[in-house]
DNA sequence: GAATATTGCGTAGCTTGCTACATTTTTATT
DNA sequence: AATAAAAATGTAGCAAGCTACGCAATATTC
């Protein structure tokens, strides 16, 4: 049987993401809507939607649609920034900050069972040939300058 | 900085699945349509929803939604089973046979390229971690009987 | 200073993924 | 035989990913 990389990544994206909504959905948040919530509430200074974009390798309307999303339920709100009108800086909400805690724990807890069994040197390994991956398709959809902040 | 291995698997899907979708363009095929045709045409017998379900865990209106575009754009034809009326047999036109080697070249140089700079143990053991990752994260959505079937 | 390019955002419209529910047909129980 | 369970599909409705387009604000260039 052949193997096709493309589609172990495909499913192991899938059944990743849906373990961690499984296990946010008391809290009204999905997997994409609390991974950029924990990068804004980790953010000494307000983000904007691009920063976003970049660090998640995402395009524009895919950010815009989640952060309407979270502001919608609350959790963050944008306000345009008076020295850049262009600019819509990402605010975090009371709501947004009680979760952190609870939803960086639930996180990790499934980012550690995803390498369950693997030795020290096969976790590193298996992030570095992910990365080596990536990095062999051109990085990602994103053209990227800030390339230290992506793959990570 | 931190590791996510999730973050990991969606990027790498991400940009080999437009890589994919980019270089089928021409042939008004995306890669999910790419990948199930391509199954569809080295069947021996022709299969039914189900089959396709299991053969790539997915969900059932997944596979239907590309199932449906597939006989919109005349690739294949859906008819129903005569000895069991439930099924709906999935019939190759020659439309869609026709696309078949070109589609297959494309999906394996894209494959190549992912590797690209592998040795050959460091492919097996990028295909190994992933499956294992895999499945220590329960398999996928679907429950699947036909485990030998999966992570291909 | 005026014209042009770039940047950040908004929106429309699409595919692909999901859950949840309903329907039809077949199989299993009793 | 009648009823219940299971299996295959259909459909509604949502989130998240994309491209392509347009608009407004800032930067750049001449």
């Amino acid at each position: 049987m052949r193997t096709y990389y493309g589609h172990l990544a495909r499913v192991l994206h899938s059944c990743t993401d849906q373990a961690v909504t499984a296990a946010l959905a008391q809290m009204d948040l999905t997997a994409a809507q609390s991974h950029i919530l924990g990068y804004i509430t980790h953010r000494t200074d307000p983000p904007c939607a691009r920063d976003i974009e970049e660090a998640f390798q995402l395009s524009h309307p895919t950010v815009s649609g989640i952060l309407s999303r979270l502001e919608q339920k609350d959790f963050i709100v944008l306000r345009s920034d008076p020295a850049d009108r262009r600019c819509k800086r990402i605010y975090i909400r009371p709501k947004g900050l009680e979760l952190d805690e609870m939803m960086h724990q639930t996180v990790r807890s499934i980012e550690e069972q995803i390498v369950q069994g693997f030795t020290e040197e096969e976790k590193a390994q298996f992030a570095s040939l992910l990365r080596r991956a990536i990095d062999n398709m051109g990085g990602s959809p994103c053209k990227r300058k800030n390339k230290e902040e992506c793959n990570a």
